[in-house]
DNA sequence: GGCATAATGCCAAAATATTAGCAGGTATCG
DNA sequence: CGATACCTGCTAATATTTTGGCATTATGCC
């Protein structure tokens, strides 16, 4: 089995690999346009191409180009990167993160996504016993 | 100013900074010990001597050696991380972070954790208003 | 003092990553 | 048809990263 692994992945190719979930899937070019500081079209033709070899991109053609989605499905991937940004910043305590969250985006939420939150917290609690 | 961007760095410089930010400050030696596939002692250094140079780290003498420690404070990193994440992985929905935490942590949340971030929530839609 | 241990500074070799360029193919438009 | 505009495959050059090694200095202990 292939090892996928968050790590390993250089500069660029963490650069792009993200624009993918950002995305869900994109052409080269569209790849290249969401980049702030995209280098050449060939360049990130071949960083797709490595990401590809690698096992975290696959791409389908779609007519005469090329489009490309990792192969990792978002959710997982989402599980991993919240592990990982628990254990780095949050010394693995959740309700840190919770708090940041709501820091971060406190101007933009509205009540009823607080309600939301606040509900599945209230399930969580109910399924936890 | 010296620009400071999580991005730009290197995968080994990210891996010694992420172990900077998960034990506050550390010597050579111990983010050698944390690291899973270490190189050599002076390989580390080199990696601390460049993350200085860039201006994410800062070190004091400890008696003989140096400790090393990130220059931008964690709350700060924190915040950083958490909207990235957000924007990477989330389409901006602070819910679904939640929801993905839950998920990854439920087994070892207990019922005042849940409580505690309930009650943050609940305090922000009341500050919301 | 003499010796082992552990640090730093500096540096150059080796490995990787990043980039651009060229050749060739296919659709599209006038 | 001919010109243009995109696209891919491949490859070679360049830049950056990663690594280990040597010299030197400080500390602790016999």
């Amino acid at each position: 089995m292939p090892t996928i692994k968050q790590d390993g992945l250089s500069r660029r190719e963490r650069q792009i690999l993200e624009i993918l979930y950002q995305r869900g899937s994109a052409s080269v070019s569209e790849v290249r346009l969401a980049m702030e500081d995209a280098p050449s079209y060939s360049a990130v033709r071949t960083l797709l191409g490595v990401l590809e070899e690698k096992g975290h991109v696959k791409h389908r053609a779609k007519g005469l180009r090329y489009v490309y989605s990792p192969v990792v499905a978002r959710e997982k991937a989402k599980r991993t990167a919240v592990k990982h940004l628990l254990d780095t910043y949050f010394g693995g305590s959740p309700e840190q993160i919770v708090a940041a969250l709501l820091d971060v985006s406190s101007t933009q939420l509205k009540p009823e996504e607080l309600d939301r939150m606040a509900g599945m917290i209230e399930k969580a609690k109910r399924e936890g016993k």
